[in-house]
DNA sequence: AATGAATGAGAATTCATTCAT
DNA sequence: AATGAATGAATTCTCATTCAT
């Protein structure tokens, strides 16, 4: 019996936050991000015991949303160059049209209070993602041993493509087929 | 009446602020920052006069070495390749030596308490690096008008090299020659 | 329609809060009282209105319990010392096997949320047990006027004593012993 | 330089939370006391840097105060019983003048707040006092192995007189008497 | 009656900044 | 110029109590 906990407060709550620590820092009160959903300061703390802990998972929320974004609509059947443009099409995508999820993707994965742990499981979530990079990279220079080095290079040019496009929206189709074919220059054996 | 402030005690704030703000993030309190650097909280705000200021000079100054860092024993009579190798082993021994200033240079990138006018100063005083890059990538895939996209790709390859000798420093010779040998198949036009 | 509310959740609230209060203070929070004693928060406050009613009813109850405590085998036909003696070790032996309780009201004593009410019904309780203390010191220090003073100083000794077999609980039957006779010499007219 | 820590604002703070732990308990807030003493919030935490330790050093504060109180005067030349008396004079002189340091060092001797390394200490500056109170008892029901109980009664008597005198202050002087007598009765060995 | 989510008024601290020394 | 005590607004979190279910 009793309300049970909403998952729309919850969400409420993550949302704001997003917006909130996106335009003020994580730095930012808990109280502003109550407010901005629409709860009391103690109802947030009834969703999440403390600051660090909605820090957390927000980073993780974050992160799944993100890795679930990038494989929908996974071209099976071609050939490796579509599939990598697949993944970078909706990654950038995803970016460019959430910049308040990115920005503040970036300044928890900047932050001492998202914890180790926390770090090994947004990892985790990204394991398929990888996979699928690998495959791409495969005979390229970054065959081998370095996999992990591959998707982390995807994600850094995916990023400054990001930054550019949001400073030029007008070239955003430009800078993500630019972008996407400095990445596959970089990476492909051709 | 001679110099009253000491530039000494102006660098021990610096320097101090830069541990600190790598290791705590850019929320930590000045208090903390005068102590590390031996002055009283009080002389901190007679160097700075708040902190936003301290924030911004601090980026200035980090933005600033790293320029002075990336030019020293440029290669003018050699090839392209090797112009740019300078360039790239310039930033990633010095990111790599001095991972608190790396650290807190990234923070400060994603502080809005970092204003615009900050940045551009930032900017200009890479107008020179951006130029030898600029060079560098003559003829590939970047030639043309995006002259910025080039460095930024360059910066976020050097990043992401970085973040990889961190976490296996024995690796840092191999990281440094495979992150350069993916920029330069990105960028040239080979 | 029956009665309505269950005696034992009383009861339940009742010995979780003895516990708790006697280990974090009369601070410690509803919530964790509740929770200790199996019922949910808005439970406790159906069974107590508020949380000074809780004190006070609380330090009623453990009142009345010592009160009750005393008096049974209470030795009618033999000497005075006999009789005191047999006060003296009920309440001794109360207090030593229930430590909670007795801490409990040590600090619900000193609170100034348990109001005047509440400790003129608690004194009224003992009005028996006094009447019996002072029957024992006729004719000793403490006849004549003062008969509450030497229900106090019983009550002062016995704590004495408590505290003392707390800490040396091997030794529980020699302070017993040794206190009572500190007591009787006291106010006996020997 | 700057201003030296004031030793009056520390008294001024100490006076206020005696007065005001008396009249509200210990859960009073610190920002009361800090008012009461006339200094913001923040200093209050420049001198104790947190409310625990501000609970802590008041009871030693106050138990060396009681301590230092005792002696002074000390009959060295006079009978046992005269000694006695001055000390318990000197007792329940000073918790009858000062009853919210009474108070204010009952409700710390039963919390918990109050760490074990406070309780020696302040047992320590007790040892003098002892010392005098168990040559007083020698020869009675107490010599021997129990010194400590001694002091412990003498104690619990006076805070029981005490109590009564604040009731009837009237009769501070008969109960003064009154209550060494039954003191003095039970621990000497007439 | 029972539950526990929701609330918002505090509570203890922290901290940038000021200012007396 | 240097110091660090003083300040009080802001912050995170707690908790008694209410109320929807």
């Amino acid at each position: 019996m009793a309300r049970p906990k909403s998952e729309d407060k919850r969400q409420a709550i993550i949302a704001a936050a997003i917006g909130i620590f996106a335009a003020q820092g994580l730095g930012a009160a808990t109280a502003k991000i109550a407010r901005q959903a629409g709860v009391s300061e103690g109802t947030l703390f009834n969703y999440f015991p403390n600051k660090d802990q909605l820090l957390n998972e927000l980073y993780l929320a974050l992160k799944a949303e993100l890795s679930d974004v990038m494989l929908p609509g996974y071209p099976d059947s071609q050939d490796l160059r579509s599939k990598a443009f697949h993944i970078w099409q909706r990654y950038t995508g995803w970016g460019v049209a959430q910049p308040d999820k990115r920005k503040a993707m970036a300044l928890l994965a900047l932050s001492d209070r998202v914890n180790q742990d926390t770090r090994s499981q947004a990892m985790a979530a990204f394991a398929d993602i990888n996979g699928v990079i690998v495959k791409s990279v495969d005979g390229g220079l970054l065959c081998g041993p370095v996999p992990d080095f591959a998707a982390a290079i995807m994600g850094a040019l995916a990023e400054t493509t990001m930054d550019f496009i949001q400073r030029e929206p007008d070239k955003a189709e430009f800078y993500t087929k630019l972008g996407f074919a400095v990445f596959w220059k970089a990476i492909s054996n051709d």
